[in-house]
Parts: structure tokens; sequence; C-alpha cells
RNA sequence: GGAUCGGUAGCUCAAUUGGUAGAGUAGCGGCCUUUUAAGCCGUGGGUUCUGGGUUCGAGUCCCAGCCGAUCCA
């Protein structure tokens, strides 16, 4: 169950019939606050802000107005207007009263009194809390304790915050020891309220500034090469690109099924066969697998394609990449990273190993012995309809990639393996792939693309009838024709690359779990009543599945009319046990406007 | 999917072999005219994640469920 962080009653479903908690104490208290803001003719949710600075703004002005200073004419900015968060209010005795206000770009302290703000003043910081948001007004000095402060002659409100910031607390231990406790440590709450998180810690705040620095530069990288960004289909009729199940929803217009993408590639390279020769897309893939600390079902990925190059090329770029991202991130040329509990050295040339050697020096045999891999396979448990390269490559990856610390590209892969690479020239078997592992993981993958639609075509469908013989769940179900009739208009020589974002922005944070560098990550919805929930959830199952049989293509199909007919009557038993016989299916929750 | 750990006041955490649920901090009230954790005095605050069970008695033991965290395949 998750805990209220804040000290506010849960919201209340606009029907109001879900919760019936009492709202508490710290709630109504602000309420009161807002309610005799009111009566002060003051809107505690002010439309417009008056003129204001940044607080970062108006400490270097005053650095440098005190850089000109004396001791009798000590530096005095004139008239500041500042905006912000108060998170500390410091009342010292009846009529004195610190403010840190904090904005965008850091704290700025206030100093108030009844001289300076009037009675008017005075009544607003009454009704002030920690989180509300005000505007001051008045001259900058620095106290008597040093510290740059505006003297308010004016204060103004402009938003009302009903709950409690989570900030940290102050505390003495049994040793007299001053200790601070960070008020917001759960990883849950962190995640599901990520504007508290963002609130209180400002390391939280800086690396996702750190993320965005990360694409931005990739971005100008790739641009200053003169590469097109674009944006292709989220939405596929055919889910293909990559090996992964993919996430399903419907189009009712279309009366067809469409995929969340599992990979941009087949558009992006439509692109190629049009003309632009370097593109590249940043944005989400989506795939239907587990959570944990490497996974998140949308990830954020970089692809990209450039005409007349090979996998040779895609290798500098990515080295170019990451360590044009590096250098932007740490302002300097120093390339190493403490990562999950390695030091990586992103120096380059990254280590080029072929899958062949590394597959023997890691498994202890060839991975072309097809009696020690039978015998590996059976140790391992692998799925004996699984055919004879995936099985080596199962092998590999329970024995290979852990071991690849050092970033290190894996290159030259069995062609059975890669159904959109170009074999090497002189070797028919081997594919001019490579992926790129760092601390064990999965980086980047990069071939030099397949452009022969026959071929192409040719492998979809092999890779389709492997599937369906191994019933392997993330083997392709259908061959994309309409990408091979695009191959057919001609798609010039190509490499190809794709690299994970959010691996890449932990690496370079030196962040351990992919939760902490995506801004809401993906979590179990929060149940109002845990007891029902496998019920409500056995009712959104039936009503997904009912709605799959209003698509007219199942309709089409031979005796299917029977099928429903019976389904139907299957889902009026499923609701009579599930005790609502005629309502539609549902949750509380869902219900709300 | 499996194993382990966790969920107690707004927050961070205690609670002996099963025996009146506490502390700090935050909140509220009072005193104090330049602080850096301000200080002092007083005071309210609990469905111990949920539902069952055992027991004279359950935060604690048992069963089931919910939500996480960590590790493993």
């Amino acid at each position: 169950m998750l805990l209220a962080c804040a000290p506010l009653a849960p919201i209340r479903a606009p029907d109001g019939d879900a919760m019936t908690q009492d709202v508490s104490e710290y709630r109504a208290v602000r309420e009161e606050k807002r309610e005799a803001l009111k009566a002060l003719g003051v809107n505690p949710y002010e439309v417009r802000t008056p003129e204001r600075t940044t607080n970062a703004a108006i400490r270097t002005e005053f650095e440098t107005a005190e850089a000109g200073a004396t001791e009798e004419n000590p530096a005095v900015l004139k008239d500041c207007g500042i905006a912000g968060r108060v998170l500390a209010n410091r009342k010292m005795g009846k009529k004195a009263i610190f403010l840190d206000v904090y904005d965008g770009t850091g704290k700025l302290q206030v100093y108030m009194n009844a001289k300076g703000v009037g009675e008017q003043g005075m009544a607003i910081h009454e009704n002030l809390d920690l989180g509300d948001f005000v505007w001051v007004k008045g001259d900058v000095q620095r106290t008597r304790t040093g510290e740059v402060t505006l003297f308010a002659s004016e204060l103004r409100f402009l938003t009302k915050a009903l709950s409690v910031p989570p900030l940290p607390r102050e505390f003495t231990d049994e040793d007299g020891n001053k200790k601070s406790i960070d008020a917001l440590t759960d990883p849950e709450l962190r995640h599901r309220k990520r504007y508290l998180d963002l609130m209180v810690h400002g390391e939280v705040r800086e690396r996702f500034e750190q993320r965005s620095k990360v694409i931005t530069t990739i971005r100008h990288y790739l641009e200053a090469q003169g590469f097109l960004e674009v944006e292709t289909p989220m939405m596929h009729p055919v889910p293909g690109g990559a090996r992964a199940r993919p996430f399903i929803t419907h189009h009712n217009a279309l009366g067809m099924n469409l995929y969340l993408r599992i990979a941009p590639e087949l558009y992006l390279k439509r692109l190629l066969v049009g003309g632009f020769e370097r593109v590249f897309e940043v944005n989400r893939n989506f795939r239907n697998e587990g959570i944990d600390q490497t996974h998140n079902p949308e990830f954020t990925m970089l692809e990209l394609y450039e005409a007349y190059a090979d996998y040779e090329r895609m290798m500098e770029l990515t080295e170019g990449m990451i360590v044009a991202a590096a250098k932007a991130l740490r302002g300097n040329d120093d390339l190493k990273f403490n990562w999950l509990g390695h030091e990586i050295d992103l120096t380059p040339p990254f280590r080029r190993a072929s899958y062949g050697d590394l597959f023997a020096e890691h498994v202890g045999f060839a991975m072309t012995d097809k009696d020690k891999v039978a015998a590996e396979a059976k140790r391992l448990e692998i799925d004996p309809k699984q055919d004879y390269w995936n099985t080596v490559n199962e092998i590999l990856e329970e024995h290979v990639e852990s071991k690849l610390i050092q970033p290190t590209f894996m290159i030259d892969y069995p062609t059975a393996i890669c159904p959109l690479t170009k074999s090497k020239p002189d070797n028919p078997d081997i594919a001019e792939r490579f992926e790129l592992f760092v601390a064990g993981m999965e980086f980047g993958n990069a071939f030099s693309e397949l452009n022969e639609p026959v071929e192409q075509l040719r492998r979809f469908v092999e890779q389709v009838e492997l599937g369906k013989a191994s019933q392997d769940v993330e083997a392709p179900k259908e061959v994309d024709y309409d990408y091979v009739e695009a191959l057919e208009a001609g798609m010039p020589p190509a490499g190809g690359l794709g690299v994970g974002i959010d691996r890449l922005v932990m690496l370079l944070t030196g962040t351990d779990s992919i939760r902490e560098v995506i801004l809401f990550p993906q979590m179990r919805r929060e149940h109002l009543d845990q007891q029902d929930a496998p019920v409500q959830r056995a009712r959104i199952a039936i009503d997904s599945v009912l709605e799959e049989l209003e698509s007219p293509e199942l309709r089409k199909i031979e005796g299917f009319q029977q099928l429903k007919a019976r389904f139907e009557e299957l889902v009026g038993h499923a609701r009579i046990l599930l005790g609502s016989p005629d309502q539609k299916a549902g949750t509380p929750e869902d219900d709300k406007g």
C-alpha cells in the first residue's frame, strides 16, 4: 500500500463515493489559511507574477557590485523582485522573519519585518506555509552574518500549497551530533510522486538536467554531421525491426490492431530509399517485457542511418557520440566513469572482438562444435525446438555478455541471427553487425544494412517459420511486405545504429537503476480495494477480449460466429462468478473524470 | 517466474518470550527584534498495508492478498 507522503487526504474522485477518510489536520490548517488570505483580499492562486529576476542573476549582480564597494559604502541592489517557493521560514521573535525562497536557479534569503512589508505583508506571512509561492520586492544586501539577503519592502502571495513538502528534517542525536534525515527516501514514493522528489532533492533535478544534456549533445553532434532528425510512427500495423514482444492496441475507426513500436528501424530505412542520406530519431520504443533495474517497458532509443556507410563507420560514430556526451557532461576530458562497481574507461577506440572469438574464449569451445553446443544447450535447459544459431546465441548471452565490462564492440555475428544485416562480401555466414557492451550490458546495436529485397523477404519468411516452430514469443509473427516493397525501390548501401539512451545516461551519471534516469518509470497501479484486485484484473481481461472480438478481421474467419457465441456464454458465467452480471467490468478508479 | 527483505503518527524510525503503541522531527498555541538546525514552554496527532485465523490478549505468531526493494534465472 502506498502511504500518502504529503499529509492530505487522497484526492476525492468527482463522484466522491470511494473515499471516506477525514481531511487531515495538516490540510485543514492550510485550507483555513487559504480562506484567510481571501478575506485579506489576496488571491491564493494569483494569475500574474510581477516583474522578477532570477535568484542566480541577483547573486551574480550583487557580487559584481560588491567588487567596487567599500566598508563605508557597502553594495546594495535597489528594488529587486524575485519569485519562488518558500522552503524555510524562520521567525526571530515577533517581528523579524527570514524566508528561504527557491526558484529554478537556487535559493535566496529574504528578511522581512513589519516596517518593510507593512501590516498587509505581515498578515500575508501569518498565512504562509512551507511550499507556498511568493513574490518579494526589496533591496539586496548582506546581513551581519554575511548572507546575501533581500530585505523585503513588499510581499505578494502567488500560490498556496495544500500539502507539506517532504523536506529533510534536522535533529540532534543522543551524542549531541547534529544529523539530517531525508524525509523522502522510499523509492516507490519518489518514483510515483516524482514532483516531490524533484522539489526536495537537488541532485535528482541535476540528474535529469544531465540526461537532457546527453541527448542535446548527441543531437548537436549528429546535426553537425548533416543528420536530419525525423519522427516515424509509434503505432505499427506490423511490429518489426527488433526481436521483442509488442504491446497491442486497437484502432476503432480502422477496425484493426496496431502495435506500439519495438523499433523505428524499418521506417527510418524507408527514408533512405526516399533519398535522405543521414537520418536519426531519438524517441521511445515499447517492449512488452519484465521490469527490473535495467528495463522499463518504454525506453528511449537513438537510431540513425547513413547512406554509403557501413558498420565500421557506425563504430566510429558510436565512439564519437559517447565521448562527446561524456565530455559535455563532465566539462572536461576525463573519460573514466565509476558504474555498478566497475571503473569504466570510455577512451576510444573501444575493444573490437568477433562473436566467434568471444564465444570460444568464454564458453570454452567453438560455436561451430555442434556436439558441445547441444550438450551445453541441454545443461542450460534451452528450448530444444530452438534452431541451432539461436541456441548458440542463448549460450553466448549466458556466458559472454556479463564478462564484457570495458566498452567492447562484439562484431561479426552469425548471419542466421541477423535478419536485417548484410553478410561480409567474402563470407555469407558472417554478418556485418556489432553490439556494444559496457559493464555486461547491451548499449548499442548496428549493422551494414541488408538492402536486397529478395534476400530480405527470404529471411523474414524464415524468421516467421522458425518462430512458429519454436513458439518463441519474441519471434516475428508476420512478414512486413510493405518494407520489402520499399527495398524494391532501391536502398543505397548504408550503416545503421541504435543506442539505448537510458543506459547511456545511467553510465554517465553513475546511476544503478533505470528508474532513476526516467522521470516517470512504469509502476503497477494502486488499487483502492486490495481484496478485489484479482477480480478487477479478471474483469479488465474479459473486457479487452470482448473488444477484440469486435474486430472486422476476426469476423471474416470461418466459424468465428460460433466461437464468439460460445465465448460470450462463458463470459456470462464468468461475470456471475465475479459478482457483476450486468455492469460493465471496470475498477472504481476508472470512473474518475 | 523464484528467493529474501520491507510496509507502525505528516516524515525518519523504536516497541523485550505475544501484555497500556513510543521518540525525534514536522503541526498547532504561547514567549523572544538579524537567523543559518534559532531557542524555551505547552499541546493535539494512530484502521500498526488489507482480510481472515490462533489466543484471555496480536504491531509481534499462522494463512491469504496488495504494494515495493534487493538478489537470482
